[in-house]
DNA sequence: CGATAAACGAGACGGTACGTCGCGTCTTCTG
DNA sequence: CAGAAGACGCGACGTACCGTCTCGTTTATCG
């Protein structure tokens, strides 16, 4: 008699690296034709895959961009992988130059052509929270609690508005005004919207 | 001897009257399945209308969209509907009031539907621009210019930024995080950073 | 007491010139793209009329391209217009010069562009027959009456049947098969079908 | 060493049973609406198929039609489903009984529906030609050549032209003179028109 | 001579079918 | 069984044409 295992599947495994190669022709798709121009096919013929492959891993097209977008470098950074400089806005700085901003740029754009289908999609709108969403939020949320904890910012202040703040701001602009995030864009938002607003100096 | 006459159009002209007709059923359809949920013939049969009759004001879905909610009654608003109260802070009360929120929850979610398309239709996107965005932001300047004159905000502020802050605020809590606007969250906005980062009190 | 007077029509009288024009401009632009690739709005663009012009004079396309091919000169022949020579045979000679050959095959493709909508409409079916069919008919039993009472002809064939032969013949050739009518075609018809089926020499 | 296969397909191959469920949709709406009452989305809806398994098979709704009456049963018949009875008279008799006459009307009718589509598409004509005039051309000539052979037939006649009165008479009866072909209507056709044309007797 | 009524050119309108395209699923063969 | 390839059901898109209607304008007769 033995122990139960974890049900070993059977047949052929899933072959991982294929899961990459897919999320890199979703993006080159991606960046060459919009989301809305992107289609399934398009991709999975770039990738060299069937259709087949990509739904086993994603559930729709929405999906699987959200995935690509997900896989970006910058999508990873938490709060350890910006050093405390001592003040807000130097902290700000230097999350400005961990981020990759064309890529910023892409990301919004594309989140953009996702928002239609987060309507009809709780479990892909969780998806964007939980991959998108949440990681930069939380960082974010610790950089504020870094300045309250130095009584840079009175503890008192609505730190989940000004967390939201900035990507909320990046979004419109790439989304909306279709105009490209740029190291000055970023700056003007830190020096006349969140640091003021944060009651900072 | 007479005045040349602007070439008057032969032929029957268009029936103005069914502009708002088509542009009312295509709000009621929209309200009921959303942006993508909704069919130009859905809206034509509303309207009782042929297609041929829509394509023929608007090139496209999305375009008839665009001038559906730019229909919409406050997306008229000018600086004279907001009296000037004395301070920033009653203008924008004022402000608030004068805007329908659940309607402005409708208008974001269908706003975000569209801006898929915004990325490879230029022409649409200066739509969106001229009938949707523009008005507003032209309007929220006037408040801000008025509360520079009266010296209640610093006139070295960056005004398009704090222009920019309420709506982006806005478009991004309706249609990534899928919150409606309240009456509670539009003063949060304003008090916990519209107000702080113009410098107000 | 005066005579009733037949009611003279109020307003503008109808431009009887206009019905020419609009004929044939009609049979131009049926010979540029046959029946299926006419357009009403191209047959009244060429006539320099309105569409509703055509509609008051006949009620469909289909009955306007009726109209048309029967305005063409060789519909309105008439036995007279065969003289008597003698036999049937040199009758017949005598008839096919008397007809418009390139005319005699674009009328039959024309009509075979129209016999899908006779199934649906019994006027339509009723025009063709009266003024596209019978005339021809009429002449050809002329014809061979004429025949029967020179002897040439055994009164007891179906003269109905002989008289039809030759219509059904160029109609099928025509239409299905796509061959052009030309004065070779006709006398094979005569010799090879039509003379001896009737018992002729 | 192997010697070249013929390339096997790659992909979902085409599922063959879905053409036969299509064509017989096609005939039963063919048969209730008449051509110009059918529609494709009408057959798709009827055959269970999307219109795209449609357009894959047939580039239009013509082709679809054309092929549905080639794949009438009486369409395959050729000379060997005729026996050689001895005489063209009688074989003609036999011809006329392995012959759905109800069926021969629709399709004739159905045909003419087409015939305005074949002025403009060469493609669909050569179908037409292949596919349903030359297979009962080919057996008509092969009845007559037997008559030839007996000593019926003066062998310098036309036969081409005697072959094709037939369906000539048949499709103008049907189409033009919109009377349904019987088995007396056919008789008088070979009686009064092709035995005497062919000189039997 | 002005009023009236219908024809006319032009083109908008309601309606309907067409043929295309994309999504997400299913079905074959190959490794 | 996974994977490549591509057919399949579904359904929306935007186009085209028909036959009707509605403008402003023209051309007759009537009062």
């Amino acid at each position: 008699m033995t122990t139960a295992l974890p049900s070993l599947p059977l047949g052929r495994p899933r072959d991982l690296t294929r899961d990459a190669v897919i999320l890199e022709a979703t993006l080159d798709v991606l960046a060459e034709t919009g989301y809305e121009g992107m289609t399934v096919e398009m991709v999975a013929t770039r990738a060299r895959a069937g259709k087949a492959t990509l739904y086993r891993r994603w559930p729709s097209k929405a999906h699987l961009v959200v995935a690509a977008i997900a896989s970006l470098s910058d999508s990873n950074l938490t709060l350890s992988d910006v050093p405390d400089t001592g003040s807000l806005r130097t902290d700000l700085v230097a999350l400005k130059h961990a981020t990759d901003n064309p890529n910023i740029t892409l990301k919004m754009q594309i989140l953009g052509g996702l928002v239609a289908s987060l309507q009809s999609d709780q479990q892909l709108a969780d998806r964007v929270k939980d991959d998108l969403i949440r990681p930069r939020s939380t960082m974010m949320r610790g950089l504020l609690a870094r300045a309250v904890a130095r009584g840079e910012i009175d503890p008192d202040r609505d730190l989940d508005a000004l967390a939201t703040l900035m990507p909320a701001m990046t979004f419109y602009r790439c989304v909306v005004l279709n105009e490209p995030v740029t190291v000055e864009s970023q700056e003007c938002l830190v020096e006349e919207l969140l640091l003021p607003a944060a009651g900072v100096r």
